[in-house]
DNA sequence: TTAAAATAATAAACAATGTTAATTATTTTT
DNA sequence: AAAAATAATTAACATTGTTTATTATTTTAA
């Protein structure tokens, strides 16, 4: 019986990046380190070493799982509604709300300072075009008749993606506003006023 | 002779705010260490504890002094113009530039988790209201003979606050766009884009 | 099947961090 | 000038990431 060495590896990569996942959404990034990750794994903290570079490596795994959670929770919202301004308040409402559950993966997806190798990582640009994906439709959707679409497209999804990640930013890492229905309230002001070049 | 104990304590606080004033702005949060401060003061590490809580404390004292500097940078600029369109957009170069030439004082103002404590400091309000600060002529300038000026401005600047900090995260912490050029165009035009509610 | 080789897991150690307690140096007071 | 108070520093501890040695295990070869 020759031993199926790729499969345990994999395995065992699976602990690590289980146990980061969990930490990441339970507690988050402060709460992670080599040693609460290994023991969670089971396994000493210098086995993470024989498995992955180093923690960043780790983190950078996940980031992709959560994005493909994220979106899915995303697409679930509002599935009977026509793609529309409607349906984009609903589907924003649900972006926010993954990522006030999960304030750690917030931080790992937009705050977290990475070194110069993680900023210019795929994984970086990747980031920066997520929104984009998840609301394009209900955008175009609005901005289809119009002349140069395309151009507008731009700005309102770009009007979208800072004005969402900034609101996240206070209110995950200043508390501003206090409230969360407050908060929800303005998000869902500020992001019908994103849509205002479809108007025009 | 009565010796001046007020006095000399003031400079010791002083060698030490310095210390981590130039730090901030120079390397950044994270070359920022109690060891790091006390050196460039000229003391031991052990004596910042004999005039400081914590390093915390040490950092938050500094958070007034750059805002006054940055404030005063963007009074700077544009003071021949009239209030209005062009004037903010002058002055929101120059708030932009003044976070992307320091990014750890940008990263001080909105990333840096703080505990709770610090999240429900006086202070985290009073950076919320930074730009507003700052802004709020010019949008009023672009508002002020509309109905229901308050409620337009506040949307105004609830936009311009959150796009800018959005974008601002993104160019400093992701690398995106890569260009500084490419980030100030698209800058300056999701700004008109926010005074979209005084044209409607 | 057992000795040798390879591999995997871990423990030990190091450097850097924040912080506190103990000690030394200095200044002030009597 | 001696005693008391204060200031500054050293020593120490706990926690972090990471690397280097050791130990345990598994695989291979005789």
């Amino acid at each position: 019986m020759t031993p199926n060495k790729e499969l345990q590896e994999q395995r065992m990569r699976g602990y690590f990046k289980d146990a980061t996942r969990e930490i990441l959404k339970g507690e988050g990034l402060k709460a992670l380190s080599v040693r609460s990750v290994a023991e969670r794994a089971g396994y000493s903290f210098a086995t993470m070493y024989n498995y992955f570079r180093d923690l960043n490596e780790l983190i950078f795994l996940c980031v992709n799982d959560f994005m493909e959670e994220c979106e899915t929770l995303v697409n679930e919202a509002g599935t009977e509604m026509e793609p529309g301004r409607d349906r984009l308040k609903v589907r924003v409402k649900a972006y926010i709300s993954y990522f006030t559950q999960y304030p750690g993966i917030f931080e790992l997806f937009f705050v977290e300072k990475m070194n110069d190798i993680g900023s210019k990582h795929p994984t970086a640009r990747t980031i920066y075009e997520f929104s984009d994906r998840l609301f394009g439709e209900d955008v175009a959707a609005l901005t289809g008749k119009l002349p140069d679409t395309e151009k507008i497209n731009r700005d309102i999804l770009g009007n979208l993606r800072h004005s969402v990640t900034g609101m996240l930013l206070f209110y995950n890492n200043r508390l501003q506003p206090g409230d969360y229905r407050e908060f929800i309230a303005i998000a869902l002001r500020q992001t019908e006023l994103c849509l205002a070049p479809a108007y025009a």
